[in-house]
DNA sequence: TTAGGGTTAG
């Protein structure tokens, strides 16, 4: 009887074992063939032992028996073992390795260094040639990161077959080499290879990366001409493709159109959705799923967690959490957790994320850039720089471009300047200094930092087809105080085709704001929608208040905010109050207070605002009446505080700072300068004491501000030509604006001083900001 | 009687 045609039925059925005994009682089941065949059939079914025991029972192995017990291996997952088997292979066997050994062999490479032993011996028995060989390897090294050993081997090779291409492409595509890709693409269709359906997605994660709508399209309607749309791989990739060049809608009419979907297919809906901010068709796409019965996978879940974040959501965040813990996907590796920590720390549940962070037993690069972000955007510079310090001290993480870009804000909000130069050099030695995010961050912090030139110079050397670092140096000039010159680089920006975002128009409001370009700004505000097709959102309504309120048109800042389409949030309400404090109106300051504690009762500095507006007019029982109100609502004022970088170190000064070892220094110095200052006009101005007392007290208490303080302690400890740079985190006042005005005539040096709203520059008595801010 | 190349993340 002729037993071949009963394996593929048997294996079909899982009836494997008792072929195999049937085998056996007709006493064939040692003859090789069948011994060959029951070693890849039970492998097949995923019963490696019987597998292996089978293998083992035969005497003398042909290649081909090993070639079926080491794809077996491979299949089942068991890469070490294949390895080793392949090992024994080449010791002890008696035989040689074939051309269908290495494709199999390559692929169960777990570390680089197999890989390359193997393509030595595949040189040396002269198999490079062979298409499949070549394709595996160039496969084997793209896995590992080495695009360079991939494209000289995919280089040297005599022939080339679609499946050589693809793995090319996709190997140069998996390493963030996009134009590379498309280069390879390119040559592939020059020569007269027609794209299959694997080509298609392979290329496809390409258009994103390079920004190339056109080509995804075109990708697209090649598809349905070749009938590819029907491979869920295919379509899969087309959702993916549309979704991160944020078109959620084209990608859905893709998904809409699918017959058959996987669970790849519904995760990349979900987040399709989730990553073009609609959580609610996100959500609606996941309901969906479940209706279909697809069971979500961590990756279902990382989507989830971050709608969660993008909801301010925090109980079906800690829902998510709950599900990936009983999955037990937290200890599969850091791809749940670290989606977790993000999750907390965007719900500004930063105490959660820590807890998450601190309980993974091993952390990535990832996981470390996640909370140091974390921590820098819920204000916690402090924490952020030192978990930064922490990770430098872990062995095996490497800074990357994430960790820059997740570092340098902190150090911009505390004005650490040393220490972001530190990773500005850090940038220059791992070859990132080119990259738009990091440069951009850069500039962000020197321009922070008080080195405006250095921005500049910064600007000059980065990428700027994107509008993301124009985005930067304008939002730079205008903290600045220098209006003209954002002005001036807007202008400079189209003239090199670049086109402003959203983001471009807050930078450039806010710059006509700080300067005090009311027509200008006014202007632009009405060209985002005209010109530029660009709908303002509430933070460029915000903008346009504070522009208007800065300037002393209370009402017409009022008036815009009556008329705006858009629900007014607590900046555009803050925007008004911070005018109302400036410009002194007790009744606008009112109204504007009324409404933003409706909106955000929590906010200690909208009190400070209005209490500072009663104690400018000298209403000291509605001052204590806001400040008790304050108080009942468990909310404590934010203490003002001014800082300065001396030898590497930050200093900070609270107001009436008695604990710094130079304390008496400073006091004497602030004394011999107020007799100077005096002998040459300067007023004290108690409009800025809030405080109800004698007025002696009031000039102890202007002169001891912080900023003045940290201003001394430059004067005493700086080196005679050098600037003095101090931070403050709230605003400047304006009787320590007047004295350092006077101080910088004195002392004949420049006094910069950033507080939390833009930077002001003190030189021969005047300040760069013409009193205007 | 055997083989390679494809889609989802931060």
């Amino acid at each position: 009887m002729d037993f071949t045609s009963l394996f593929l039925p048997c294996a079909r059925k899982g009836l494997i074992k008792p072929l195999h005994a049937l085998l056996l009682v007709s006493g064939i089941g040692n003859d090789f063939f069948c011994s060959n065949k029951l070693v890849s059939m039970y492998a097949e079914t995923g019963d490696i032992q019987s597998s292996r025991c089978v293998f083992n029972q035969i005497p003398r192995k042909n290649t081909l028996s090993w070639n079926f017990m080491i794809s077996g291996y491979v299949k089942n997952g068991y890469f070490r073992e294949a390895i080793n088997c392949y090992n024994q292979l080449l010791t002890n066997s008696g035989v040689r390795p074939d051309f269908f050994t290495f494709p199999v062999v390559l692929k169960s490479c777990e570390v680089l260094q197999d890989g390359r032993k193997i393509h030595c011996y595949v040189l040396k028995l002269g198999f490079e040639c062979d298409v499949f060989v070549g394709s595996s390897l160039i496969h084997m090294y793209c896995k590992f990161g080495d695009v360079g050993d991939a494209f000289k081997t995919f280089d040297e090779m005599p022939l080339r077959d679609l499946g050589t291409w693809n793995a090319m492409i996709a190997g140069f595509c998996q390493n963030g080499k996009a134009a590379e890709a498309l280069g390879v693409f390119e040559e592939m269709t020059k020569q007269g290879v027609r794209m299959g359906a694997i080509t298609v997605s392979s290329v496809l994660p390409i258009c994103a990366p390079l920004d190339d709508l056109l080509l995804g399209r075109l990708i697209h309607n090649y598809s349905v001409k070749n009938g590819f749309e029907c491979d869920v791989f295919v379509s899969n990739a087309l959702i993916n493709m549309y979704a991160k060049l944020g078109r959620a809608r084209e990608a859905n009419r893709v998904f809409e159109y699918m017959t058959c979907r996987d669970l790849v297919t519904w995760n990349s809906m979900v987040a399709a959705y989730e990553q073009n901010n609609d959580p609610l068709a996100a959500l609606k796409i996941f309901s969906g799923m479940k209706e279909n019965g697809q069971q979500p996978d961590v990756l279902t879940l990382l989507s989830l967690a971050s709608i969660a974040a993008q909801r301010g959501d925090t109980r079906s965040g800690q829902t998510c959490h709950g599900f990936i813990l009983r999955r037990g996907w937290t200890t599969e590796d850091m791809l749940a957790e670290n989606a977790l920590v993000d999750m907390y720390a965007k719900l500004g549940n930063i105490d959660y994320a820590e807890n998450v962070f601190d309980g993974m037993p091993v952390k990535d690069v990832i996981s470390w850039n996640t909370i140091i972000t974390g921590f820098a955007q819920n204000g916690l510079a402090d924490e952020a720089i030192e978990h930064f310090h922490l990770m430098a001290k872990c062995d095996g993480i490497m800074v990357d471009q994430g960790t820059i870009v997740s570092i340098l804000p902190a150090f911009s909000h505390v004005g650490a300047l040393l220490q972001g130069m530190v990773i500005h050099g850090i940038t220059i030695r791992i070859g990132l200094l080119h990259d738009v995010f990091v440069g951009t961050c850069l500039i962000d912090m020197y321009a922070k930092c008080g080195r405006l030139t250095e921005a500049n110079r910064l600007f000059s050397e980065v990428p700027r087809k994107s509008p993301v670092p124009w985005n930067a140096i304008i939002s730079s000039h205008g903290i600045h105080g220098n209006g003209k010159e954002a002005l001036e680089l807007f202008k400079q920006m189209q003239e090199e085709g670049v086109k402003p975002d959203h983001i471009t128009f807050v930078s450039l409001l806010s710059a006509c704001s700080h300067t005090g370009l009311v027509d200008d700004g006014q202007k632009y505000f009405r060209d985002m929608r005209r010109v530029y097709s660009l709908q303002p959102n509430v933070k460029h309504y915000a903008c346009m208040v504070d522009l208007l309120g800065r300037a002393g048109h209370l009402d017409a800042a009022y008036q815009f905010i009556t008329s705006m389409p858009v629900i007014p949030d607590a900046s555009v309400w803050g925007a008004l109050l911070g005018a109302c404090r400036i410009h002194g109106n007790v009744q606008l300051g009112d109204l504007a207070s009324d409404k933003l504690f409706a909106i955000d009762s929590e906010n200690v500095g909208y009190y400070v605002l209005l209490s500072n507006i009663y104690a400018n007019v000298g209403e000291w029982n509605r001052v204590d009446r806001v400040r008790s109100l304050a108080k009942d609502r468990g909310l404590r004022k934010t203490p003002g505080w001014s800082s300065i970088e001396v030898n590497n170190k930050v200093h900070v000064f609270f107001m009436g700072n008695q604990s710094h070892p130079q304390c008496e220094d400073i006091y004497r110095k602030l004394g011999i300068l107020l007799a100077q200052m005096k002998s040459l006009g300067y007023v004290p101005d108690y409009s800025f004491v809030l405080q109800d007392v004698e007025e002696e007290e009031k000039e102890f208490i202007l002169t001891s501000h912080s900023e003045r303080l940290a201003i001394a302690f430059g004067i005493i400890n700086l080196p005679l030509q050098t600037p003095i740079q101090i931070f403050k985190n709230l605003r400047v006042c304006g009787d320590c604006h007047t004295a350092t005005k006077f101080i910088s005539l004195i002392i004949k040096r420049e006094i910069i001083v950033r507080d939390s709203n833009r930077f002001h520059h003190f030189r021969d008595g005047t300040c760069s900001c013409g009193d205007y801010w």
